[in-house]
DNA sequence: GCTTCCTACTATAGCGAATCGTAGTCAGAA
DNA sequence: TTCTGACTACGATTCGCTATAGTAGGAAGC
């Protein structure tokens, strides 16, 4: 879904799961086989405040981070780039249509024809 | 759209511009700013071989590579990979939507699927 | 003033992608 | 028959990114 590594997959469900984070929070519920050390999960933190998938903000001597974009809006984000990398966005449409469940074809269809808005992202 | 790297994506590119190609084909076609080895682009071929992207053919003497997928049906599978791992595939939706274009919109809106039909991967 | 958090910085290992070289094969040309 | 030119198979090197963590140094409490 992304371009992240497991790891920090892994530190972005745990962040969607709910509210900022402190470091050692985020640890504390990461559910990785192993454990890992403080350090680490700064690091990663870090990584990804970096990339800009998160935002932090200091709270007394340390940070608390919060996703920069819920779990579903960069879900969206990526399908958007996909048909945009993609060449011909309206192909992919096409095949995805074909493939989308019953369920999926209802939601979109119930939630397309509302906009007459602008558009993307 | 995958998890290619930038050259495997660039011979994609070449591959899912026409007809099945050799490697010596495909290596003339590639337009990196640099001139790449024969073996290199071999060797990437054989690599997106071995992960599934294409399809080869023995011809004589050598291979003939093919994109297993159409570059549309990669970029809609890649879309329902999305999905399925975001966990939530209904709330992507609803994002998708409100950042499609009317042009998308409209698109989908005639090539959902009105009636039953068992869905797919 | 030591202990405890926390950040900042640095370091190492591992993996996959990119890049190519070499060796071996086989069909024709000479 | 031998040499040459395409090809494939395999292996080696380099590089960037992720995973993982140690160390230094500051503030805060006891």
């Amino acid at each position: 879904m992304h371009g992240l590594g497991e790891l920090e997959a892994a530190v972005m469900n745990v962040l969607w799961q709910g509210h900022p984070l402190k470091v050692r929070e985020v640890l504390d519920r990461l559910e990785t086989g192993k454990k890992l050390a403080y350090t680490t999960v700064m690091t990663v933190l870090d990584n990804l405040h970096r990339k800009g998938w998160v935002t932090r903000e200091l709270e007394g001597k340390a940070y608390r981070y919060e996703p920069a974009l819920s779990r579903a809006e960069a879900a969206a984000r990526t399908v958007r780039d996909v048909l945009v990398s993609s060449g011909d966005p309206e192909a992919v449409l096409m095949h995805f249509a074909q493939s989308a469940t019953e369920r999926e074809s209802e939601l979109l269809r119930r939630a397309l024809p509302k906009k007459k808005r602008s558009s993307a992202s």
